[in-house]
DNA sequence: TATCCAAGGTAAGTT
DNA sequence: AACTTACCTTGGATA
């Protein structure tokens, strides 16, 4: 029983820090940092100058992007704060410890995206949309960070979600202190289980509130994690991810592709299926299950949900067309 | 100023 | 299995 029971986190104060740049002449393809932050793949990261979203279309800027990644097996033994930005073809970083294994992990550097590129489906509209945001590369969340996020992202605003998220570390997260400024960790699982469903409710979570709280529970007792989907085939381990409370297909397929590496699964959220009517109404079968299996074979397979990601950016910065 | 509406859906109840 | 409906909240659009 700690006695954290109200909205002060813990003060977790590591002064030591690091800096360094990655060259990105070692990254196998191109990299847009703003692209692959900002286009609502990942709700982890913030920008410390206050204007996440605000600019999506403004290419190269050079703004700082921080967060804490929890231990993550085989690249991480502990909690990682950093911050990073883009700059004259490096990728500068200050952080509580040496991140390039952990920030080439995040924003899959180790993606030869050239190869990717050069498997996209022959096909107009994601052809415009590869070319306006060349760079912009898949995420690997954090599972259980990953998880939450898309569920608070349930009917609701990019810009919004992302608060929903600063929310919860803030209120309920670990602090970690990145040269002299406090950055809060995404909640843990019993950091998140421990809350009532007022105190969720208290920041805007709405109806999405018991669903955080019973999922974080389920986490935190064990029976059952995200990470238990890997090894499953793609279908079977959308279906596992649905156990969870405030976990449609929608959000597994999320969880699937934003976290857990299967490039395959294509999330059908309202703008990609948006884009099935108006571009691939041959694709639309009905059920959710169908479409996607459709969907998923028209942009090109393995790689299916790169493409999703580059349609979903590109209709909703673009509004359409 | 007031009202309406959609926002990267899901759970629960009906047919 | 497929179809309905309720659900929190808010910023922007419309009247």
């Amino acid at each position: 029983m700690t006695a954290d029971s109200g909205p002060t986190p813990g003060a977790d104060v590591s002064t030591a820090t690091e800096s360094g740049a990655i060259p990105l002449s070692e990254v196998a393809g191109p990299f847009d940092l703003q692209a692959t932050v900002e286009s609502g793949q990942s709700y982890l990261w913030d920008r410390p100058d206050g204007r996440m979203y605000e600019s999506m279309d403004a290419h190269g800027g050079d703004a700082w992007y921080r967060t804490v990644a929890p231990p993550i097996d085989g690249v991480t033994d502990d909690p990682i704060a950093v911050r990073i930005r883009q700059r004259e073809g490096r990728l500068e970083w200050v952080a509580t410890d040496d991140p390039v294994p952990l920030v080439t992990h995040l924003l899959r550097l180790d993606d030869d995206l050239d190869a990717i590129y050069d498997a996209a489906p022959d096909d107009d509209l994601i052809q415009r949309a590869v070319d306006a945001y060349r760079g912009l590369r898949l995420v690997r969340d954090p599972p259980f960070p990953c998880l939450i996020s898309f569920i608070c992202s349930a009917q609701m605003r990019v810009a919004r979600v992302h608060g929903m998220s600063v929310g919860l570390a803030e209120s309920f997260g670990t602090e970690y202190d990145l040269g002299g400024k406090a950055v809060p960790a995404f909640p843990e699982p019993d950091q998140l289980a421990g809350r009532t469903e007022a105190e969720l409710r208290d920041l805007k979570l709405g109806y999405r509130a018991p669903y955080v709280k019973r999922t974080a529970e389920m986490v935190a007792e064990g029976a059952a994690h995200p990470t238990e989907a890997l090894g499953l085939g793609y279908e079977a381990a959308r279906e596992y991810l649905t156990q969870f409370v405030g976990v449609g297909d929608k959000i597994a397929d999320c969880v699937l592709l934003f976290s857990l590496g299967y490039l395959e699964a294509i999330p059908l959220d309202t703008w990609i299926q948006t884009a099935v009517a108006e571009y691939y109404p041959d694709c639309d079968c009905g059920t959710y299950a169908e479409t996607s299996r459709a969907l998923r074979e028209r942009l090109g397979g393995a790689y299916a949900g790169y493409a999703q990601t580059y349609l979903f950016y590109y209709l909703r910065v673009r509004g359409d067309e």
